[in-house]
DNA sequence: TATCGTATCACAC
DNA sequence: CTAACGGTGTGATACGATA
């Protein structure tokens, strides 16, 4: 007989936004959004940001008109910040609980199964307290017995003014508090999201209350399994493991839109360089190796012609490798039989796939040396750009611009305070770098 | 008929 | 001045091709 369990799901409160407050306290109080990749659109709003109604996802240049008549500042992201953050974080946390899954770059579950009501709520509150005292980050928690539950829990440590930052679905649960749970609108629940809510709500199903009572056939003969999982884990029932060590992932994605739109095939080749290595970097950090890559190319989805390029293709690499030559030299014979010349080619990317552990593969014995894997040449690589700079050793495909036209529009990133010393403000005002 | 690969969708963050 | 709209990853499902 298995004991109940008790998950906390811990969540910082607009992440990326709350990390630049952390290093710039002039922006608290303050209508404040970080912008995703290219500036391109809203992905995180102070509290202020969204009560002036600045709505999530919006295209940045839909709302910098508003954005300046509030007063309001926008930001670059900062991804090594945000990064390192997290892991302060979640190192933080880890000590504080039986076990940990870290569930994104701000969130991660913990395992409170081992202790008492009373006591998971004296936890949690710990939690928070050492969170905003030792790193100036506010975060909500949520409790519940599945991780549907402890989400749901906390969308409503968020949502409820007086819940404090902290919500517990866990057993026992007041009338109060499961009548609350009974008015959170479906589209809240982890797992049910815009089209699958839309949808729910046309045939009367509006809150999870509805949801809960709602006859099951009639819910299996229209929705996927998944809404029936969601539904067993909100009556308490797990389908939603928990894992400490996250499974190896199937694919690598590289890819990024350009600053502006690019004609040339050298743009392209430089891109696509640049997207593998990364790619690869990555591949090797994981001590995996790739037996299949994807590359592909595309205009802009918003542009007005249909003519729009949109192309991909499949490379099979003749034996599995993480060996940035080898997959550069797929990407670049790839790309030269899906390029056309005069296309507007706006974003571009590879994916590695069919992703096997380096100790996994026998390498064969009638290969040539050029084969070979994780070679020492790949090890050195790694080790000279971690240590002199990223790029500092480099095909010389990926090209040396410091500005081309498909690198990245970034022109309002903070400064990288936690990983980069010259951007300390001492240092670079000191003139050192 | 069972299975396989691929494209597409839905979802999360 | 104007035009301008993320990236990474998983799983389900649909469907035609294949053995």
């Amino acid at each position: 007989m298995s004991v109940m369990r008790r998950l906390a799901l811990v969540d910082c409160n607009n992440f990326y936004v709350s990390c630049e407050q952390v290093f710039n306290p002039a922006l608290r109080k303050r209508v404040v959004v970080v912008l995703s990749n290219n500036d391109g659109c809203v992905v995180s709003r102070s509290a202020e940001a969204k009560q002036a109604g600045i709505g999530m996802g919006v295209p940045y240049f839909k709302v910098r008109q508003q954005l300046e008549a509030l007063g309001g500042i926008a930001l670059s992201s900062n991804y090594a910040l945000y990064a390192d953050m997290s892991h302060r974080a979640m190192t933080l946390m880890r000590d504080m609980a039986e076990s940990q899954e870290i569930y994104s770059i701000d969130e991660c579950f913990l395992d409170f199964s081992a202790f008492t009501p009373d006591q998971a709520l004296i936890q949690a509150t710990k939690i928070r307290q050492a969170l905003w005292q030792s790193l100036s980050l506010p975060v909500c928690i949520g409790l519940g017995a599945t991780k549907t539950l402890a989400k749901l829990a906390n969308e409503m440590a968020k949502t409820l003014k007086e819940a404090s930052g902290i919500c517990n679905l866990s057993d026992p649960l007041s009338p109060w508090r499961e009548s609350q749970m009974e008015e959170m609108p479906v589209g809240s629940v982890w797992g049910i999201g815009r089209r699958t809510a839309r949808s729910l709500e046309s045939i009367g199903i509006k809150t999870v209350g509805d949801l809960l009572q709602a006859p099951p056939q009639r819910l299996r003969k229209n929705y996927s399994i998944n809404l029936f999982r969601t539904l067993s884990e909100l009556n308490g029932q797990t389908c939603i493991g928990f894992e400490q060590v996250a499974p190896a992932r199937q694919q690598i994605i590289a890819s990024r839109s350009f600053g502006h739109a690019v004609k040339e095939v050298q743009d392209l080749n430089e891109a696509l360089s640049t997207f593998a290595t990364r790619a690869a970097e990555r591949l090797r950090a994981d001590g995996s190796l790739a037996s299949h890559l994807q590359i592909y190319v595309r205009g802009s989805p918003f542009a007005e012609q249909a003519s729009s390029p949109d192309d991909a293709i499949n490379i099979q690499l003749s034996s599995p490798t993480n060996d940035t030559r080898r997959l550069v030299d797929a990407t670049l014979s790839g790309l030269k039989l899906i390029y056309r010349p005069g296309l507007r080619y706006k974003k571009a990317g590879v994916i590695l796939g069919g992703i096997v552990p380096a100790h996994h593969y026998q390498p064969d014995l009638l290969r040539t040396q050029s084969h070979n894997n994780s070679s020492t040449l790949m090890r050195v690589m790694d080790h000279i750009n971690d240590r002199f700079g990223r790029d500092v050793l480099r095909v010389a495909s990926m090209g040396h611009r410091d500005e081309a036209d498909w690198h990245m529009s970034c022109s309002r990133r903070s400064r990288r305070y936690t990983t980069t010393l010259d951007e300390l403000p001492v240092f670079s005002s000191l003139g050192l770098s």
